[in-house]
DNA sequence: CGTATACTTGAATTGAGTCAATAAGTGTGG
DNA sequence: CCACACTTATTGACTCAATTCAAGTATACG
């Protein structure tokens, strides 16, 4: 990996931190930390600018380091021997990277438009865990969620088919768009047709075939191919095979709780 | 749920507990715990008997619980509105069960055989956790280790073929069984081919016919339909897609590092 | 022992993949 | 600013792996 520039990320005695003035504190992993707490994690955090497609880091590399990214989008993804290509997951800003198994990343972290990431050695965190559990716990909440994400992403690749996987993931952009205060309908695509096409389990012509048939139904318009606008949402968490309210209370009821 | 049994798993003074006598203690997260430890976990524990094809809960229900499986096995699975199914994970003895998303379980938990449960009530849970760091710890452990799995198995699902599937799946078995000190050639798969074709994302027919063409070329065996003798290891795993050593050694070297 | 369930196998179908051509951007250097 | 090369996306024609439909066989169980 070859960083384009590194700067610390500790203040002068008297300034605010980097971390206290940071834009998706709120959104990250760091929204559990007082100031005091805040500190301690800047003291060992090293901010850190990528391009695109620079790679952080490669499947199989020693976990050294584990990352909250700050600006850009990044995608992660796992190699076969002949080049097949999964992708397991984007991350944007205020997501965490790099939770770590055994003692090597599971994934490939690729960039696809330039931005920054927070770097915390990784062994320095796991000290700096046994003095805030509120960061542990959070780690765990984190993880249990992307764990429920991924078991979601499960599902689409083993069970539906091309058209409900892109609405469904249309939506999952739109959801991400709205948890950050943004307009949800008019949603940007960082990444290309090729991503998605390997996010999706799904070909690039697929993708494209799949991007005509909601364009030509109306339900979303493209700009350009970068933008996508949803203009039928009920139709695309429709066909998306989404739980509806109804389908969700009933459920629950034959639980018999 | 209608649980057939439930016995307090706390032991009259003097008595060593359930938990110091379990026989999945060395494989589960109870590991970490020393003796005193145990005690604690011990009195929020209940220990539960299932039948076959019993609900533990239902995907949707109140996350009020977590789970660690000292008998029998239990498959996880997600349902769409029209009944396609998907199964997330097949649980075994030593296993936790119900890791929580938000406050709600993100999947069915449906006994395949009998067997027993320890229950541990998520607030008492959650509570016990300030007090015993090692236990949280180790369910972060947890946690990323069934996410870096639930990452193969989107590899799985987006990229390879029917027959690398049950390949991969097979190994899969084969690893558990090492890790458990079992013969690793000679499987049980309590599962139905129905459960095995939702696990991978592929119908009945496709499982019967990839386990035909791998019987065929004398790859396995199969006694009867729940077990497999595994008689060509290698050819398995170069069908499985998985990384050689070779291959990993030189994805390490590009790394520059 | 009989009946339901689970599994296997074959034939026909189909949704997504592959191959191929074209179009539309994107960036670079002259 | 434009021309060229290059990458990315779209669309069409054809192929194929896995599904669906349909028997038939084996297995489990009450």
């Amino acid at each position: 990996m070859t960083a384009n520039k590194l700067e610390p990320a500790v203040p002068k005695p008297g300034q605010i931190s980097r971390c206290q003035a940071c834009a998706v504190r709120s959104l990250s992993v760091c929204a559990v930390l007082d100031n005091r707490e805040l500190e301690q994690l800047a003291a060992i955090t090293t901010s850190l600018q990528y391009s695109p497609r620079e790679t952080l880091f490669y499947e199989g590399d020693t976990a050294d380091n584990v990352f909250n990214v700050t600006a850009g989008a990044i995608k992660l993804y796992k190699l076969l021997p002949d080049g097949r290509r999964q992708i397991t997951g984007f991350v944007f800003p205020g997501d965490f990277l790099g939770i770590a198994f055994h003692n090597r990343y599971a994934y490939t972290a690729e960039a696809i438009t330039g931005g920054t990431v927070c770097r915390f050695p990784r062994h320095k965190l796991e000290t700096l865990l046994s003095e805030l559990p509120a960061l542990e716990r959070r780690l765990l909440e984190t993880a249990s969620n992307e764990l429920a994400a991924a078991q979601d992403q499960m599902l689409l690749l083993g069970r539906k088919s091309a058209q409900e996987r892109l609405a469904t993931f249309l939506l999952s952009v739109s959801r991400r768009a709205q948890r950050h205060g943004r307009n949800t309908t008019m949603l940007e695509l960082p990444m290309s047709r090729s991503d998605i096409g390997d996010y999706l389990g799904l070909t690039i012509e697929t993708i494209s075939r799949a991007f005509t048939k909601l364009r030509k139904a109306d339900y979303i318009a493209l700009p350009d191919t970068h933008h996508v606008e949803l203009r039928d949402m009920t139709a695309l968490a429709a066909m998306s095979g989404l739980e509806t309210d109804e389908e969700y209370a009933s459920s629950a009821l034959a639980v018999g709780y």
